[in-house]
RNA sequence: GUCGGCAUAGCUCAGCUGGUUAGAGUAUCACCUUGACAUGGUGGGGGUCCUUGGUUCGAGUCCAAGUGUCGACACCA
């Protein structure tokens, strides 16, 4: 409490302050800065745009999931597009970044069906209508919590449009896709093979099943020959082929004629012939409906044209020969259970083969498999060593039973044996449970239409890819796609405006009627009326009393049950945070887009990504966003992804707590090369809060000094406009890296900038001596040139630091109410040779009081000691430019520079480029010690020159490489030998 | 299995169309409680640029093969 009241006092008094003397605290502390300002960006509406004259620059946020909180994923995520769109609004462009949530269908569905659990509330005993109320109260109840934690991370999002995926305007549109397409043809419904997830009970797209490696079992199962009368072989064994070399073992009788009986592997024991099936899933069995071989299997001939009973289920089915199957895996013979397996379910198709469903929707095993039994027991006689009731799995869990099937199989002696396997399983994305195939009734929509305008803007760069890489897996997808599944058997989301038209108890029944029919329409009035226009046949029918309207007749209406993907709302996010699917054409829609970029993960390059793409490009003709720029990972700085089980992932308000937000963007930033994974270390936070410490107490210098009205130093005067130039070529790094994506690096020439060049550097060349323990005053033009570049300096940094910059931007100069940083221009002047040229000299000045300084810390010189520099053979001071000396006396703390001819006997003396300087020490030199060093130099510096030589004695390198490369090769040899001669001549001296 | 990325200092990474005996940040070591900042200052050490071959006057950079690693996609009954 105590502590708070002091730092708001320094807050206040910071601001508004215009020189005097300091009394600001040594630390800075964000926690008491940040909240300040962030206020008072809401309340001068500074993050809010409007369609103007101005140049647009537009981003949607990557819409979190309703009710998620903030995570180091979206940390990094916003942190990115913050800095993006703050340097874009400083750029003078219109800045507009608009914020929302995902309803997430699934996974919010999920969330509730559990907090209902532990209310003791079942879903199933709920309506549609009393489950979306909770859902609904879930929602208000943890919604845009994490809206609210991107404040504190500074994020300069318009709130005014904050957008939910399911409020109207968002709904309305997705509603209004689903028709038109519908009208395109480009909907459609049908049975399909679908990823069914049993635990959240509903269907999913292909991309949200996940493959993951597993440990498990591959089952060989008996499948004895269904011809029991068939005569068994003299011979014992299992295996053989019955070939004349074999001693004329023979083959079951009834082989197919011409099949060739060589090569054949057959099995038997005392109960007959049989096949061997291997199967990861022997409970699927009870779906058999037939065995497949590859007709050119040789050691499976024999058993073309025969049929086997499948063990335990007792149900005779054919073998079926088609090239699908693999010869090489497992035993060649493969069980065909059309309803549980993708390509099991194509044989059927091709083969008009029956599909039983042995599951039920929660994948326990159905009642079906009993009846199914039944009815084939009843059809063939199969004996009862084959068979087990199968009564006793109805109702089983699925790997409850498998592992029961497979005791039991084994107990009967129908298993051959179980071999350990790795297997890929696929799992729901959402609910990680293992993904169950299943035929069902689903709508689709048609893909190939939008792969065909959604490939080339990507591939011609129309839409440009960070880093470009993606391009491939974007290309790779779109060239293999697959109809999208867009119904989920969900209730949370956007429920599909499909109506069914269905007979009332008083209607008349019969072929002429619609009974079933769908209709699509964006309501059920209009559906009502697109059913009497569709079927005339229906306006003959009688209105019952008590119905209402022009057309009431003696039908009704069921909408289908299911909900869209979350992603066909998502897909139409940059359209729809712009009213362009409702009102086409529209102010906002015009101005705002096409986006500027889009920052998110690659792992939502097909959920997302590209379905925007195809959405752009369908309903706006145009691309949704520009640029794409794909983050990392986030992990640990082992390696590891955050996960809650490892218990790596911090929290990223724990962190802005302990290292303020700026110091965790920066943190994030520094660590996070584009388009690669972020190996994230707490101690990068760190670093950003050191940084923000610099960057105040660089202010406090500043800010602490004397202003007097008086001659410029000639040392201040260089280092003005050796900084001015330093501003304008930093300008143009930092521009060159913007417009790469290269956040990271730019951020780190800021930082170099600040803490290098102007806190290292240039404040020391400045900055006003002690004298008598009183530190003397600046003089006007220096002070004011150092605010102005305290102020550029602040520009640079305010997108990666937007809360300090803002506070210390406030204080350097008396501001208007409402200013802010945030809508300060930077415009820089293009640098010239002139100041790279300054740049250079002074660089060189920098690199002999660096020199100088490592002289001190060899001879343990105290930094206060004041020493003598000699410029050796110069005839003047020349190639140290004006106000050099100056410079070089304070940085260096020297008493003197003066040209020599021949240095002082026992000094220390070091090159730069070709120029020699020395430092003479009296009796501190150690001769031993100088001479080695200079003989280090020396052999350092011969092989330099030996390596040289080769190369220019080389003919075919002085003929073909380029003269200007042989010239400066020729140079460095000079310069070498020139520096030889410099240190042999020294050493002789010694 | 197919395709792609990556491999440079202890760590994280730059190094662009080949052309100074390879750089940054950080860590580390030594010294420094000077008057903005010890969340600091000054200075130092630290590299077989994954391996092998090739192209070239010249390769960290281009090509090929290999190794390691990460990822995408596909199949696996």
């Amino acid at each position: 409490m105590e502590n708070k009241q002091v730092a708001n006092d320094t807050a206040s008094s910071l601001t508004g302050r215009a020189g005097g003397e300091s009394t600001l605290a040594s630390k800075y502390s964000p926690a008491e800065v940040e909240g300040k300002w962030y206020q008072y960006w809401l309340d001068n509406k500074l993050f809010s745009s409007k369609p103007d004259g101005r140049e647009p620059y537009t981003v949607v946020i990557p819409p979190p999931n309703v009710t998620g909180v903030l995570h180091m994923g979206h940390v990094l995520n916003e942190t990115i597009q913050d800095i993006l769109v703050r340097h874009a609004r400083m750029e003078g462009k219109n800045a507009c970044w608009v914020p929302g949530t995902d309803h997430a269908s699934i996974a919010t569905e999920a969330k509730v069906v559990n907090r209902l659990a532990e209310q003791g509330i079942k879903k199933a005993d709920l309506t549609r209508e009393e489950f979306l109320k909770h859902a609904w109260a879930w929602t208000e109840e943890h919604g845009g919590i994490i809206l609210k934690q991107l404040r504190k991370l500074g994020c300069s999002c318009d709130w005014d449009r904050t957008a939910f995926t399911m409020d109207g305007p968002r709904s309305e549109s997705v509603i209004k896709v689903f028709v038109d397409l519908y009208r395109k043809g480009l909907i459609y419904r049908g049975v399909r093979m679908v990823n069914w997830d049993p635990k959240a009970l509903t269907a999913l797209s292909d991309e949200e099943v996940i493959y993951k490696e597993e440990h498990t079992k591959l089952y060989y199962m008996k499948y004895y020959l269904a011809d029991l009368e068939a005569p068994l072989s003299s011979s014992e064994g299992d295996t053989y082929a019955p070939s004349a070399a074999n001693n004329g073992i023979e083959a079951p009788s009834g082989a197919v004629e011409g099949a060739s009986m060589e090569g054949n592997i057959i099995h038997k024991d005392d109960r007959g012939y049989y096949a061997v099936v291997a199967t990861t899933r022997p409970e699927t069995i009870m779906g058999d409906v037939a065995m497949c071989i590859n007709p050119k299997d040789p050691k499976n001939q024999w058993l073309k044209g025969r049929k086997v009973i499948v063990p335990v289920v007792g149900r005779v089915i054919p073998v079926i020969e088609d090239e699908y199957v693999d010869i090489e895996f497992g035993t060649g013979c493969l069980k065909v259970t059309p309803a549980h397996d993708v390509n099991d379910y194509m044989l059927g198709e091709k083969y008009n083969l029956e599909a039983i469903d042995i599951f039920n929707d929660d994948a326990t095993l159905s009642e079906r498999i009993a009846t199914a039994q039944q009815k084939s027991l009843a059809e063939t006689k199969v004996a009862d060593e084959f068979i087990i009731r199968l009564d006793k799995y109805v109702g089983m869990e699925r790997f409850a039973c498998r592992k029961q099937i497979a005791e039991d199989m084994t107990a009967a002696g129908l298993m051959e044996k179980i071999e350990d396997y790795d297997n890929k399983i696929g799992c729901s994305e959402r609910t990680g449970v293992p993904i169950e195939p299943k035929l069902s009734m689903q709508w689709f929509l048609k893909m190939q239409h939008f792969a065909d305008i959604a490939l080339d803007p990507v591939m011609n760069d129309d839409i440009q890819f960070y880093p470009a890489k993606y391009k491939n897996t974007y290309r790779h997808w779109l060239e293999n796609i697959k109809d999208w599944c867009i119904s989920r058997q969900l209730w949370w989301g956007h429920r599909i405006p499909a109506w069914y038209i269905s007979p009332l108890p008083t209607s008349p029944r019969g072929g002429d009627y619609p009974w079933g029919k769908v209709i699509v329409a964006e309501n059920e009035a209009e559906a009502y009326k697109l059913a009497l226009e569709t079927y005339p046949v229906l306006k003959t029918l009688e209105a019952p009393s008590g119905a209402v309207g022009e057309g009431a007749t003696s039908f009704t209406l069921r909408q289908d049950e299911d909900a869209l993907d979350t992603w066909f709302s998502s897909w139409l996010w940059p359209i729809s945070l712009f009213d362009g699917i409702r009102n086409p054409g529209n102010e906002e829609i015009s101005y705002y887009y096409p986006t500027a970029d889009l920052v998110t993960g690659p792992d939502i390059i097909f959920f997302w990504v590209a379905r925007m793409i195809m959405a752009g490009y369908e309903y706006e003709k145009k691309m949704p966003f520009r640029h794409v720029y794909f983050t990392g990972i986030v992990r640990d700085k082992l390696g590891r992804k955050m996960s809650k089980s490892l218990g790596n992932s911090p929290d990223p308000l724990d962190l802005i707590d302990r290292f303020g937000a700026d110091g965790v963007r920066m943190g994030m930033m520094l660590s996070a090369p584009a388009g690669n994974d972020i190996l994230f270390d707490e101690s990068l936070c760190e670093q950003g809060r050191n940084f923000n410490n610099k960057i105040w107490n660089a202010f406090r210098l500043v800010k602490g000094w004397q202003v007097a009205e008086g001659e410029q130093p000639e040392a201040a005067k260089l280092a003005t406009g050796w900084f001015a130039a330093k501003l304008r070529i930093a300008a143009e790094e930092l521009a060159d890296d913007f417009s790469k994506y290269r956040l990271s690096e730019a951020l780190m020439t800021v930082y170099k900038l600040f803490w290098d060049e102007f806190s290292s550097w240039y404040l020391e060349m400045i900055k006003p001596a002690y004298v008598d323990g009183k530190q003397q005053p600046i003089d006007r033009a220096t002070y004011d040139s150092t605010l102005q570049f305290f102020e550029i300096l602040l520009k640079m940094m305010h997108p990666f630091m937007p809360f300090i910059t803002e506070e210390l931007w406030q204080a350097l100069y008396e501001r208007q109410p409402g200013e802010s940083i945030m809508r300060a221009e930077l415009h820089m002047e293009a640098s010239t040779d002139y100041d790279r040229q300054l740049c250079a000299a002074v660089d060189e000045l920098k690199e002999i009081v660096t020199n100088v300084r490592a002289v001190r810390s060899q001879k343990n010189i105290a930094p206060k000691e004041k020493l003598t520099l000699e410029v050796v053979d110069a005839t003047d001071l020349r190639p140290l430019p004006e106000g050099g000396v100056e410079a070089l006396k304070k940085m260096a703390n020297l008493e003197t520079v003066n040209v020599v001819s021949e240095k002082s006997k026992g000094s220390a003396s070091f090159l730069i480029g070709t120029a020699e300087y020395a430092v003479p020490l009296g009796s501190l030199i150690d001769l031993d010690a100088e001479r080695q060093k200079l003989e280090s130099e020396l052999q350092r510096l011969e092989g330099f020159l030996a390596s040289i030589q080769k190369k220019l004695a080389n003919e075919r390198f002085v003929q073909n490489a380029p003269a200007a490369v042989v010239e400066m090769e020729r140079k460095k040899q000079a310069d070498a030998e020139q520096k030889i001669a410099s240190i042999r001549e020294t050493l002789a001296s010694m």
